[in-house]
DNA sequence: ACGCAATCTTGCGTCACACGCAAATATCGC
DNA sequence: GCGATATTTGCGTGTGACGCAAGATTGCGT
């Protein structure tokens, strides 16, 4: 990878962070695309080369993390049965990455409060969900090719995709509500086996 | 209902109406908020006062299709299993409502192009989901109502209210995508079974 | 029927955002 | 190094969202 891919991944990645960072220490709309700018090193006028929002910039972390889902469902080894290929790869995806890690808080309480204020910020949702709107697509085709249905003219694909993003949505938002004794981990695996179960009447 | 009540709705469906006019007409960045209060006979402050945004006004009307499906569903007779339900209420919603009728289309071709586009509109997919979302949140409020579940503890009215909005969507994107052999009402039907079966491969 | 209170509408001003355009600057391939 | 290709940057423009306060309309008690 060259220097003018490193460089422009890197002011992305900059960006995209000091845009979550800010909003999730001063609130939304508190945080204006100069202070991002700034934050990044970069002129304001080319973070909106980068992004074209505020959301978006705060977004497309979350939007990588589930391009790579699908990259992991598709790397999965073939003979698999898809339910435990697909139940794997969303718990995979629980776990930190690396560029979290990367990244250490300093006060986590203000931390935790400020991002339950950043995905309730109504402005935000809509973009958030239109990004989980665009994995899903690329997780149908992924469904697609190992269930060797047809994206254009099966239902099947496209079910099993949302399927997966209403689980992992219900079991964010179950773990946001919650006082924080259940684990991410523990919600999402239960909502997926719920999901493949038909959701029967309890 | 009083004269002043009335009067707003009046003027609220007017304002959301010429907004989904317009854009079917000329698309969604060729309308100015000017252009609708004009249509609606008030002035372009007036527009703010009742939606904060051109995609709220547009997208106001399904919201106020899903509110009357999360109502439909409480009023369903209280022996009736979950499911059975459900997917009437569901299926309910794809005949086209009483308020649609009374906006006659003159060049129906163009209106399914001009619609198409405006659905296809990424500044308008964001508020689309956002209104599903806030669906659903009444719809599990309804479901958990109906199951005797804790809509803050149980996972379940959650998972519910969420797959039949995924089941819903994908009915909907399969509807667009197809030639139109295809209609919406089997498409849902289709989608709901396989959901409620839990999506084994094919 | 009248008038006061509550509510809605409207015009104005302001701030921020998104983006087209063209010049300056940086990187790449050779 | 050097020309070609990308990227950054500053500037200008059009629009959107909304606070504020004055004016208009409706509700309601008498």
């Amino acid at each position: 990878m060259g220097l003018r891919e490193r460089k422009k991944a890197e002011t992305r990645s900059a960006l995209s962070w000091a845009a979550i960072r800010l909003t999730a220490e001063r609130g939304f709309d508190n945080v204006r695309v100069e202070d991002i700018a700034d934050a990044a090193g970069v002129s304001p006028r080319t973070f909106n080369n980068y992004f074209s929002s505020k959301a978006e910039a705060i977004v497309s972390r979350h939007l990588d993390r589930f391009h790579r889902a699908a990259d992991e469902l598709r790397a999965r080894p073939d003979g698999e049965p898809l339910w435990e290929s697909i139940t794997e790869v969303a718990l995979s995806q629980v776990e930190p990455g690396a560029e979290v890690l990367a990244h250490p808080i300093a006060d986590r309480g203000a931390w935790v409060v400020g991002v339950r204020a950043m995905v309730a910020e109504p402005a935000l949702q809509g973009e958030w969900l239109r990004a989980a709107a665009r994995a899903e697509a690329e997780f149908a085709a992924a469904v697609a090719q190992r269930t060797g249905t047809d994206l254009e003219k099966d239902i099947y694909p496209h079910l099993v995709a949302a399927a997966v993003t209403a689980a992992t949505n219900v079991a964010q938002a179950q773990f946001l509500r919650g006082d924080g004794t259940a684990s991410m981990r523990d919600l999402l695996s239960e909502a997926l086996v719920r999901i493949t179960s038909g959701l029967p009447t309890p």
